[in-house]
DNA sequence: GAGCTTAGTGCAACCGTTTGCACAATTCAG
DNA sequence: CTGAATTGTGCAAACGGTTGCACTAAGCTC
């Protein structure tokens, strides 16, 4: 063991041939003779070769990496995320470099920043800023969960899906419908935001301010928070804008010892494998995020490719999966 | 913008010195004088250089990179394991390649081999083959989650872990004692089964086959299966070797109409963030993922400083918390 | 069988850094 | 005012691949 590693120097001595050849019969460079071609390919396999990506990427410009940075692997809106991204590059021998952004925005850009120095080949954001400001070797940019005018997208249509939503609370008879959100300046939050208005004014409904309550953070504490004060608004549904902040209501529910779906209706986004479990069973906007990120991942590769291909946005059909926290005309959960 | 990226030459050249000073002078070399340090260094500021770090890598055999091969991100304990080693590794500028074996042998082999021809720094592995069928170049491992005479590792007491969980439920009073796992080869199950079973000889209770279920694989669907018959073989208690297929023995045991934790006791492994909501308050080991994913990153930085430095394994004590799913003597949930 | 194409291979430069060594300029001892 | 020590800088060779171009040796046409 720990033998030192075989370069191509080694597999072109062994086969009697020049590093060039031997470089271009491994790359199928239709030149080369089949016979050498053989040769060399024996070579390798024998002395175990496996070529340098590093030194490769030096001179072909390109890592076969990209960087992919989100919010918060511990929302698993994100490692689902990851996981479709993941799908599409694999095969392709691409490898993605993950970081958490946490949200912040400056912390966003040190994290592209940092993956840019490493060269890699394209960068997957969530909630990026202005591709501009970026970077400034360009690099291919995909942006997750936004519409952006600038950069190539794969995001639901969050308008559609927080309409959807709320209309489902209407429907139910649920008339005291909050929204229960976070970092209101962050694109899918502004329009998820944009869609429960819309389906209160579509249903003739006044908005009520005392009813919108901005979580001074996402994740589960303050959600939770966030989701008392909605109850003691005397909130009788609530949308949360995510699964995790969605759990955190049932739980402010049951606190203040309100009965879901009779008391109170809730409904989550994202449509998380947990929304399906039997003691959560929170009715959600599903929004396919492994599959967004395939097609991120699709996308990028594209790019890749070649450039300046016109990218179409994919833009995701919301769809939502309706559960208890939300059904009491019908059945119980 | 789409400026060509800067390099170490156009930095010298504004500085009017040759390259291996400009490369000194950033890199701090004490032969270089104080005044032209300075200026170097703020023409690279003003050229906003910044270095490439493909092209470090070559010369320097060193990416600054390192390789983690989890489980599956979707277990919130693989997310927590890589939310921990990102904070050991990022304040020293080293960054990770994420990738997900599904526990697969021959896919992790994979992994491994395509991180390593990345020329990463290290390699830190969940449930990992032995070292030297790994890679051709050695470089530094850490393992998570398993007990290994040749590779460092980070990991909890697994063993004690379990008694401690099955200890408490026949303190309950539980006597039908259940254990749901799966996949039985991998050491942190095999020693959780290890544990299981040392709590019921200490009880002087014999181990009933029946109660032992093996389900076809981790995960929710499959667990929620095994589950399913372990209720109906009987069982007055499930212990679950994580909280995912803990939280599909709960579904089981509604399905069934079992009350928790009248009827069913339910212990499960992680203590992930989900076992404290209110809705599924499930009694669970904590093993501080975090932290070990914490330690595991300060170890591979240690041995990457240092490659023979004797590195001590880490063993976490585990940690019982207790809540409503197991908790039928004192108060309710 | 001379000249042309074609196929197959090797030489050497390059990608953007780091670094051993040689060298020039300055300082200092004697 | 020499010679040695010291200080600061530059040249050029690496790191491990890829690739434009030149070159040789066939095969072909007429």
């Amino acid at each position: 063991m720990a033998r030192p590693p075989v370069r191509l120097t080694d597999v072109a001595r062994a086969a009697a041939v020049s590093v060039s050849t031997a470089s271009r019969a491994l790359n199928a460079d239709s030149r080369i003779s089949e016979v050498t071609r053989r040769r060399v390919e024996k070579a390798s396999a024998r002395l175990g070769y496996r070529p340098d990506l590093v030194a490769r990427g030096l001179t072909l410009g390109r890592t076969f990496a990209v960087g992919l940075v989100v919010g918060d692997l511990a929302n698993p809106f994100y490692a689902d995320l990851a996981r479709g991204v993941e799908e599409a590059l694999d095969p392709e021998g691409y490898i993605y470099l993950l970081a958490n952004s946490d949200g912040d925005p400056a912390r966003q850009r040190e994290l592209a920043q940092r993956l840019l120095d490493r060269r890699v080949d394209g960068l997957m954001l969530t909630v990026p800023y202005d591709p501009a400001t970026l970077g400034l070797k360009e690099v291919p940019l995909v942006a997750f969960d936004r519409a952006s005018s600038k950069v190539p997208y794969v995001s639901v249509d969050n308008v559609l899906g927080a309409r959807m939503a709320v209309e489902h609370l209407l429907d139910e008879g649920y008339r005291q419908v909050g929204i229960l959100y976070a970092r209101p300046d962050d694109p899918p939050v502004r329009d998820r935001l944009a869609g429960y208005r819309a389906a209160l004014k579509g249903a003739g409904i006044a908005s009520n301010p005392a009813l919108r309550m901005c979580s001074r953070d996402l994740g589960y504490d303050a959600g939770l928070d966030g989701a008392r004060q909605l109850v003691a608004a005397g909130a009788d549904a609530i949308f949360a804008v995510d699964d995790v902040i969605a759990v955190a209501a049932l739980a402010a529910a049951r606190e203040a010892g309100r009965r879901v779906p009779q008391d109170l209706g809730v409904v989550g986004f994202d449509d998380t494998a947990m929304a399906s479990w039997p003691s959560i069973d929170l009715t959600s906007v599903n929004q396919s995020t492994v599959r967004q990120g395939r097609e991120g991942g699709a996308m990028m590769l594209r790019l890749i490719e070649n450039p300046n291909a016109r990218t179409e946005p994919v833009i995701i059909p919301p769809q939502l999966s309706v559960r208890g926290s939300s059904r009491r005309s019908a059945g119980r959960n």
